[in-house]
This record gives structure tokens, C-alpha cells and sequence, in this order.
DNA sequence: CAAGGCTCCTGATAGC
DNA sequence: TGCTATCAGGAGCCTT
């Protein structure tokens, strides 16, 4: 379940390994991998054929790689379950591998043929893709325009969210995970963030003081800081940077995924509650579901 | 227009 | 053993 830390986990590995590289082939082995890209896998593996990759860039949960001197970029989103890896042209296929990209140098003169390596994207659930936009002036591909900026981005203008807060008539989690106030939280750190700031998810945005939404926007970026400094949030092998390890932030989680244990502050033991199609865990006693509206 | 619900997908796991 | 049901969930799209 790759969100903000996770994502900007692999943005660091391709910036590492990939960028300044020329594409000398893309191979797309499942449709549905680039089904964000409307002319088809054929038309995706021809433009990109041939160019040299720019430094990745992110925005909340989405990153793409600039195709230099082309005004356009190869937009990437990882859904649930999808990897970039950056592997040895020997390693095994993936089971899920999606798509994969070859260059046309080596990464260092030192490296020998057999240490060359390629770009795998490999998606069981297939919920992530790949496709190629034109980007606007300052660089961001244009399907992505709606995309809010992220609470990492030294530019989120906290007044305005505050304010977007205060004219909404929705809860607090739903805003959370609406990309076009906020990107990057999904339902873990939501769920991290809310119980830091001892709020219920069901509270309505419209009742957030100034000082409230500042308190969750400092907790949202520090369990965000946190996760990326350990290399983010695994689960199991479905979240894993460009090399293929796994970050540790699991062992830190206060909330998501501990049903039934007990809150880290009052011992009350934590709640899942069934919510749009997935769970929220809470502390029924740190944090108060609000009074049902009549 | 805003808000909320539906849907895509695969594999692990539980229950019978 | 083998079947079915459930769960994981981001975001585009559709309905209300």
C-alpha cells in the first residue's frame, strides 16, 4: 500500500539509478499496465523508445520521469501493489512483471555486461501503471493537474487547506484521502495521523480550528518523516524499494492494524471499523466519535 | 457542482 | 482436500 514515504522512497532509487539513462526498449507484457495511456502498449513503447530520462519528480502518490528535450514525462503510479526495480538484465522474470524498460548504456564504464541493469514494473494486483503526458510549464504531466500538492511540498499552503476544510461538508478521513486537498495520505498514515492528533474519523471538517488543523497537519508530516526515514511501510514483500527491501515503519504503526491492542497512551484496546470499503482503526477512547448530527 | 458509492484486480487466509 | 467468502485499497467514473 505504497503512499507518500514509500513512494518517495523509489523516487529517490530511480533518481539514483535510472536518471540520465537512454531507453533502448520498452516491452509492455500486460495491458492493463498502461491503460492510463490511451493510444495503446505499442504507441507507449515507441515514444518512449530512444530518449534519456530526466530526474524524477513526485507528487503525493504519483512520480514521473521527464523525457528529456520532449515536454513530456512517463507518469507512474503504483496503485496497491506495484514495484519499480531496478534489476540485472539476469534476474529471474517476476511472476507480475508488467512492463520492462532496457537501456542503452551501462551505469558506470566500470560495470561489466552481466552487472547491466533494466527497469521492471511488476504489479500483481495490477491497480498501478505506467503512461506518457505532455507536462505544463512547471514540469507537472498534465492528467495530474487536479492532484493537490503534497504536506512535504514546501509550498502547501496550510491556510488554504485549513480553509478548504472549513467549506467542506465531509469528515476528516474522507479529506484526508481526497488528492485534490491533500495528496499522498492514503489510509494508513490517515489513520497514524488521527490517532496522533486524538481526533475520530467521522469528525465533520467543518467544525477543524485553526490550531486543530495545524496539529494534524504536524502529525501528518511527522509520521511521514518518520516512515521515510526507515525506508517506509512493509507488510510483506507487495511494498519494497527499487532494490527490493523492504522499510521497516510497520513496527512503529500505533493505530492501523492493531485491532483489539492496546493504545499506546490509554491501553483502551483499538477498533476496526468497516469504512468505505476498507477499515479504520481507532482508539474509542482517545479519540471520540462526534455527536451525531440531528 | 459537491458528495459519496462502485469498480477494477489477484492472492492470502479463514471457514466449512 | 478443495471449495467459497472475505479482505487488502487508489482513484477514475458514475449516480444522486
Amino acid at each position: 500500500m505504497p503512499e507518500l514515504p514509500e513512494v518517495e522512497v523509489v523516487r529517490r532509487g530511480l533518481e539514483r539509478w535510472v536518471a540520465h539513462r537512454i531507453v533502448a526498449g520498452v516491452e509492455v507484457l500486460h495491458p492493463r499496465a498502461v491503460r492510463r495511456h490511451p493510444a495503446g502498449a505499442e504507441d507507449f513503447a515507441h515514444r518512449v523508445q530512444g530518449h534519456r530520462l530526466g530526474l524524477p519528480s513526485r507528487r503525493g502518490k504519483y512520480l514521473w520521469l521527464p523525457l528529456q528535450d520532449s515536454g513530456q514525462a512517463i507518469l507512474a503510479h503504483l496503485g496497491m501493489s506495484g514495484q519499480l526495480l531496478v534489476q540485472p538484465l539476469s534476474a529471474p522474470t517476476e511472476k507480475h512483471l508488467r512492463i520492462r524498460v532496457r537501456f542503452a548504456d551501462t551505469p558506470t564504464a566500470a560495470a561489466s555486461a552481466a552487472e547491466a541493469t533494466e527497469l521492471r514494473f511488476v504489479d500483481q494486483r495490477t491497480f498501478g501503471g505506467l503512461s506518457l503526458h505532455d507536462t505544463t510549464p512547471d514540469g507537472l504531466p498534465d492528467v495530474i493537474a487536479h492532484i493537490a500538492r503534497d504536506p512535504l511540498d514546501p509550498l502547501f499552503d496550510d491556510e488554504a487547506f485549513h480553509q478548504a476544510l472549513r467549506r467542506k461538508r465531509t469528515t476528516i478521513k474522507r479529506a484526508l484521502l481526497d488528492q485534490s486537498l491533500i495528496s499522498g495520505v492514503g489510509n494508513i498514515y490517515a489513520d497514524e495521523a488521527l490517532w496522533r492528533t486524538r481526533v475520530h474519523y467521522e469528525r465533520p471538517t467543518a467544525t477543524f480550528t485553526r490550531p486543530r488543523t495545524a496539529e494534524l497537519l504536524t502529525h501528518v508530516r511527522d509520521v511521514m518523516n518518520e516512515a521515510l526515514a526507515v525506508g517506509g511501510t512493509s507488510f510483506d514483500s507487495l511494498y519494497v524499494n527499487v532494490n527490493g527491501e523492504s522499510g521497516y515503519f510497520d513496527r512503529s504503526l500505533d493505530a492501523y492494524g492493531r485491532e483489539g491492542l492496546p493504545c499506546r497512551r490509554c491501553a483502551t484496546p483499538l477498533r476496526r471499523r468497516p469504512w468505505m470499503n476498507r477499515s479504520s482503526y481507532y482508539c474509542p477512547k482517545c479519540q471520540r466519535a462526534p455527536r451525531v448530527a440531528s
